[in-house]
RNA sequence: UGCCCGAUGGUGUAAUUGGCAACACGUCUGACUCUGGAUCAGAAAAGUCCAGGUUCGAACCCUGGUCGGGCAACCA
């Protein structure tokens, strides 16, 4: 972004900042931290990123920016069984996409494994820490219930020497899953659950996707989350809300290593969530693992790599981003902002281009037999730069079969027998006649064209109601076009009765597949990831599976239209 | 009968930190249009969860409620 364009944005803006803005104004006028400010992503690898992470992305990386701070990438690796280099790929290519720039920060909480490990040590031997030998469930069970205070493990006073002797064996593997973890000694009587002596160490014996086999004891979240923001210098550690009862934790952790004025702080807002969407990475997951949708990067799915493969820009869900805003209450956002940020996007930048998605043969009988016209388009009315092109036009055409009716209702703009309407860039024709086949179905519509009538031409000027978009049966090329519309037929997906789940609650429509749509000629070059308006119809995207024999296109979204609302 | 958060049109976010509740999406009109898109013009829609208090003046400060969310993994 331009310097200029930066600091015309901050002018903008500075009347309203939001909370997180505000307080990190006021750590800069209290001159915290040398007046830096650093943030991070702290994702962990267990699954792919959705918009709801690309709030959190685009909310740090903007922040960094904003005030000429830095931005890390940091995988919260904490926890061998349930992560995937797989993940770490993705979650890279998809900030990356996103256009969130780590530059050369970017980490692993394993990273860090040596130090945490060395400061539990010390932990130890300064009485602030222990290892316990009860279950997991005895210690459940001790920890109490947030109305009534815990009560201490029979192993809480074990002298240092003895804890030191007993963490050493479990890192050394002298110990089963389970048999013992490491507790940090604080306070079984908190009303705060999290301060009751919490995990800091657990023994796994696990392959760890970057650090192998090296280690069979990992740190807990809370031990390593506080501690690698402060190894890497973060100044604010944003997150989201569930977390607010972690913060008295993340600061008694920093305490215990805190040389210097520098400290981390936590600051927590409320996650995005969507209407008709689910957003629970477990159950994208189980979305994916139960085949209700075709992989992470299915269109139907609120991922990153599912919004990029429907054919959203990064662009769209940075605007979608700020519309969105950042507080601490609780919100369910409409879809539909995001598909006006789309359309917004896309409507000054989608070559318009025409397909017929359902198609039906029109003849022009007064039109000569092997006449073919090279007619001039706009690639795109809302960007001058973007051009024109030509496009052919002969006697047997394609139209929709929705822009058709043999008795139409009073306010279709479209076409019936006698009368007018034109055709996108041509001509304008009128309908004397139809076919049907023997079950009544359209087959084929007859019409003349007026040779005066040429866009473009000294009497185009003449007005008809409707105006259609159409290719030519000789040149128009095949192609697939799938149409998908919300994966949940209700607002609330979550919002099911006793017994039963989300998953009641899938659209059985969500995915329909087109096979015989026709495309204007210049569409064969089209490469995948590009991005169209088909006129009339909506914005589309070549979808990966794109093959040079078969072109496929995935539906972005759909233009808006009053017309078939008001007909309703 | 604990602790921590939150509450402003249908949805989300603002309100120069105590000064006429604004913006966006959505909805509805109308204009324009060779995309029933876009664009343009306009409208409806909250009196700020409730009750008290402080103040010339409260969405904002105080008190007490109500409602909603979170917290009892060896998950993050």
């Amino acid at each position: 972004m331009l310097t200029e364009e930066k600091n015309q944005e901050n002018l903008e803006t500075r009347s309203s900042v939001n909370f997180i803005e505000a307080i990190i104004n006021e750590d800069l006028r209290l001159g915290k931290n040398n007046s830096r400010v650093h943030t991070r992503f702290p994702p962990e690898p267990n699954g792919y990123l959705h918009i709801g992470h690309a709030k959190s992305i685009l909310l740090n990386y903007g922040i960094a920016c904003k005030y000429n701070g830095k931005f890390n990438l940091r995988f919260d690796d904490t926890n061998p069984i349930k992560e995937e280099q797989e993940y770490v790929d993705s979650i890279m290519e998809d900030v990356r996409w996103l256009g969130a720039d780590w530059e050369d920060r970017l980490f692993y909480a394993s990273d860090y494994f040596d130090q945490l490990y060395d400061w539990a040590e010390k932990m130890i031997l300064d009485g602030k820490a222990y290892v316990d030998d009860q279950s997991a469930e005895v210690i459940a069970e001790q920890r109490g219930v947030p109305t009534a205070p815990g009560i201490e493990s029979p192993y809480r006073n074990r002298l240092p020497e003895e804890n030191l002797d007993l963490f050493r064996r479990m890192k050394a593997g002298e110990f089963q899953n389970g048999e013992r973890v490491l507790r940090a000694k604080i306070d079984m009587a908190s009303p705060n659950m999290h301060m009751r002596d919490p995990v800091m160490y657990r023994i796994l014996h696990a392959y760890h996707h970057r650090t192998g086999n090296q280690w069979c004891i990992y740190p807990m979240y809370d031990w390593a989350h506080g501690e690698s923001d402060y190894l890497e210098g973060i100044t604010h550690s944003i997150c989201t809300l569930e977390f607010e009862v972690h913060r008295p934790l993340y600061d008694w952790f920093v305490d215990q290593i805190q040389e210097t004025d520098y400290r981390p702080r936590q600051i927590e807002f409320a996650r995005l969530n969507l209407s008709y969407t689910i957003m629970s990475k477990r159950k994208l997951l189980e979305l994916v693992k139960e085949g209700y949708v075709n992989g992470w990067d299915d269109p139907r799915m609120p991922t990153i790599s599912g919004l990029r493969r429907r054919g959203y820009t990064p662009e769209a869900i940075k605007v979608f981003a700020e519309k969105v805003g950042v507080a601490k209450r609780d919100n369910v956002i409409d879809v539909s902002l995001l598909e006006f940020s789309i359309r917004e996007n896309l409507n000054k930048t989608a070559k318009r281009v025409m397909a017929v998605l359902n198609p039906v043969k029109l003849t022009i009988t007064n039109y000569p037999q092997d006449l073919t016209e090279d007619l001039i388009t706009e690639n795109n009315p809302e960007d001058p730069d973007a051009g024109m092109r030509t496009i052919p036009f002969s006697k047997e055409l394609f139209i929709e079969r929705d822009d058709f009716m043999i008795s139409p209702p009073k306010k279709y703009f479209r076409l019936s027998p006698g009368k007018e309407v034109r055709l996108k860039s041509a001509y304008i024709i009128k309908c004397n006649d139809y076919r049907l086949d023997e079950r009544g179905e359209v087959v084929e519509i007859f019409c003349t064209y007026d040779p005066e009538s040429k866009s473009g031409g000294a009497g185009s000027n003449r007005k008809v109601k409707g105006t259609l978009h159409w290719v030519t049966v000789a040149h128009a090329i095949d192609a697939e076009v799938r149409l998908f519309d919300r994966l949940f037929k209700v607002e609330n997906p979550e919002d099911v009765a006793e017994g039963e789940d989300y998953k009641t609650n899938i659209n059985p429509d969500s995915l329909k597949v087109l096979n015989q749509c026709k495309l204007e000629p210049i569409m064969a070059n089209a490469i995948p990831g590009e991005k169209f308006q088909f006129q009339r119809i909506g914005y589309f995207t070549v979808d990966p599976d794109t093959t040079p024999d078969k072109l496929i296109f995935n539906r972005t979204v759909p233009l808006k239209d009053s017309w078939s609302k008001s007909a309703l």
